[in-house]
RNA sequence: UGGGAGAUCGUUCAAUGGUAGGACAACGGACUCUGACUCCGUGAAUCAAGGUUCAAAUCCUUGUCUCCCAGCCA
């Protein structure tokens, strides 16, 4: 199959790259970063911001750095920075070595902060957090100046260089920019470099009891890095004169130009890492890794493929909008790239029972069956058929409707890859009065060949033949939120309470009792499934629903939905 | 309320003073051994009011609405 060849992606951080080409205002150099704080696992909304820093990199024949924002380490660990990783990776991205940790400026950020202090414009504070906030003022009130904003210098190292050596609590002094306490923009209001705070990093352990702070650090590293573009999120466009402040003092001359794009939201789903964390440590889901789970460890799980992704992200495209995108684009580019890989099965998520009753006794045939409808070079599966066999208990129906394609007394059907079967009998439970069996008879004229005489059968069903029926268990999710967007206090009202439902007791055909965990397949009428990365095993297959197919007929009938 | 940002089909992204276009979603039809896929088609938008211009989504004025900022988080 050809790739259809797909025009680069545009957008407004690209055009202003591209002028900046044009004039050589960079020496043509194109370097970016993706900074996540290694505090969580990385979601769709970070997916998007990887495919445009490392997008933008290939495109411009530049490099992308991946760097740890690691300044403030409650939080932070190892496990988050191997799982941030590993997905990127998975993602399809590659930094060529180019790993950096915020921590591994430490030493060189402080010297920084000791520079500023010498020119006069940074000091030590001695406010209580309480106190700091009273002197910020508000957003229609100038703050004021603290009393502390007028320390020599000299007084300013010792206490700074005591502060690193521990020789005061948590929260007793920090080290701040001598600013302007009267700015309109409150971010640069005299900002906190350094908060004193002993809690071991993960990497540093107890080399530190300061750490820098976001606005000091971020700026300054991506400068070290000789990043040109720092291309972050809508939230930061009020710390920009800050980031550029800082780096005039200390870097002049590497002057890394800050872009803001609109974050990610996605409808049915949650995407900030406070309620990530929530739902993980509430039990909600079970785990980063729960197939409901927007991560990208969950869409693996769930079986969502990392070119699903980044046409996802491509789609969605680029710009400073607020938005909300429909996980309905999400589900297509999932289908749609799915669609084209993924081989075709049988599977019966419900069965029920039927009997072909002028069928031999003993007999099994094999069919030959393609594995993808459009694509022969998938090869082919063979598939037993015999007398008993499972079909979908949806596919009988006692009293169909009008348009109803499928079994029913006195109707024909065509069994995929086999015969056309025509109804005889049901068997019912006498207790109960549900359907168990159906005895049905096959037109042995049909198989690969409609039927001689011209009829027309509507309807196509799949089966699984009973004798060599693997039992399987599914698990069929749904959206995590029945709310497009759930409210933001108290949000877990709006959890959906049927966004996992396990089949406990399905078939799926022979061939895939020995699945291979994470491969996904269609199965054929159903929808695109995958083995579970971590509860399926061989002969005892566990299969996530990743999507399920369109059905048109499910809006016909009138869909619960 | 001060500052910053943004308003285009239901959703999302385009159109960079010159035919408002694509994708998703919706709806209709064709095809079909998957009610899938594919194909064809339909409906659907410039926040408002003024102004500049031969011509405005785009420029100007005024207004309206939404988002972000008062962490020793990022």
């Amino acid at each position: 199959m050809t790739q259809p060849n797909n025009p680069p992606p545009t957008d407004f951080i690209r055009d202003f790259i591209e002028d900046d080409l044009k004039t050589n205002k960079n020496d043509g150099v194109v370097a970016v970063r993706f900074p996540p704080e290694p505090n969580g696992y990385i979601h769709i909304g970070h997916a998007k911001s990887v495919c445009l820093n490392f997008g933008i990199a290939a495109q411009y024949g530049g490099t992308c750095n991946l760097r740890m924002d690691d300044t403030d380490p409650a939080g932070e660990s190892l496990e988050y920075v191997d799982s941030i990783i590993h997905d990127i990776h998975w993602l399809g991205f590659d930094w060529q070595g180019r790993l950096f940790f915020a921590s591994d400026y430490f030493e060189q950020l402080y010297q920084f902060a000791v520079a500023l202090i010498k020119a006069g414009k940074a000091y030590v504070c001695s406010l209580s957090a309480e106190e700091t906030r009273e002197h910020r003022g508000s957003f229609t009130e100038p703050g004021i100046d603290s009393p502390y904003r007028n320390r020599s210098i000299e007084e300013n190292i010792d206490l700074f260089a005591r502060m690193r050596a521990g020789e005061f609590p948590d929260g007793e002094h920090v080290l701040r920019a001598k600013i302007d306490m009267a700015a309109s923009n409150i971010v640069m209001r005299d900002p906190i470099m350094y908060r004193i705070k002993r809690e071991p990093h993960f990497r540093t352990g107890t080399d530190w009891v300061i750490y820098p702070m976001y606005d000091f650090a971020h700026c300054l590293s991506d400068a070290l890095e000789g990043i040109t573009y720092s291309i972050c999120t809508l939230e930061f466009e009020n710390n920009r004169p800050l980031y550029d402040w800082f780096v005039e003092q200390l870097i002049p001359g590497r002057r890394p130009r800050q872009i803001e794009f609109a974050r990610l939201n996605v409808s049915y789903t949650v995407l900030s890492k406070r309620r990530l964390i929530e739902l993980v440590e509430k039990k909600y889901v079970s785990g980063w890794d729960d197939p409901r789970m927007p991560t990208v460890a969950g869409m693996r799980r769930r079986g969502y493929t990392p070119e699903a992704i980044r046409k996802f992200a491509a789609a969605i495209g680029v710009a400073k909008n607020d938005n909300l995108v429909d996980v309905a684009l999400l589900e297509h580019c999932v289908r749609e790239d799915l669609n084209e890989r993924a081989p075709r099965a049988m599977a019966v998520l419900r069965p029920l029972r039927v009997v072909i009753d002028n069928y031999p006794e003993n007999q099994v045939e094999e069919f030959e069956c393609p594995n993808h409808p459009q694509n022969p070079e998938m090869g082919t599966r063979k598939v037993p058929f015999s007398r008993v066999l499972y079909i979908e208990h949806d596919d009988f129906l006692e009293d169909p409707p009008k348009k109803y394609h499928r079994l029913g007394p006195g109707r024909e059907v065509r069994l995929r890859n086999a015969y056309v079967i025509r109804y005889e009998s049901m068997v019912k439970n006498e207790q109960t009065g549900q359907i168990e069996e159906i005895h049905c008879t096959y037109d042995p004229e049909t198989r690969n060949a409609p039927p001689a005489d011209g009829r027309k059968i509507p309807g196509v069903i799949h089966w699984i033949a009973a004798d060599h029926a693997v039992p399987a268990e599914v698990r069929l999710y749904d959206r995590l939120f029945r709310v497009p967007e759930p409210k933001d206090e108290n949000y877990t009202a709006d959890l959906n309470p049927d966004s996992l439902a396990i089949l406990a007791k399905c078939y799926v055909e022979a061939s895939l009792k020995d699945t291979i965990p994470g491969t996904g397949y269609q199965f054929e009428r159903l929808g695109y499934f995958c083995a579970d990365l971590k509860d399926s095993r061989p002969g005892k297959p566990v299969f996530n629903r990743i999507v399920p197919l369109r059905d048109s007929w499910a809006k016909i009938a009138g869909s619960p939905h």
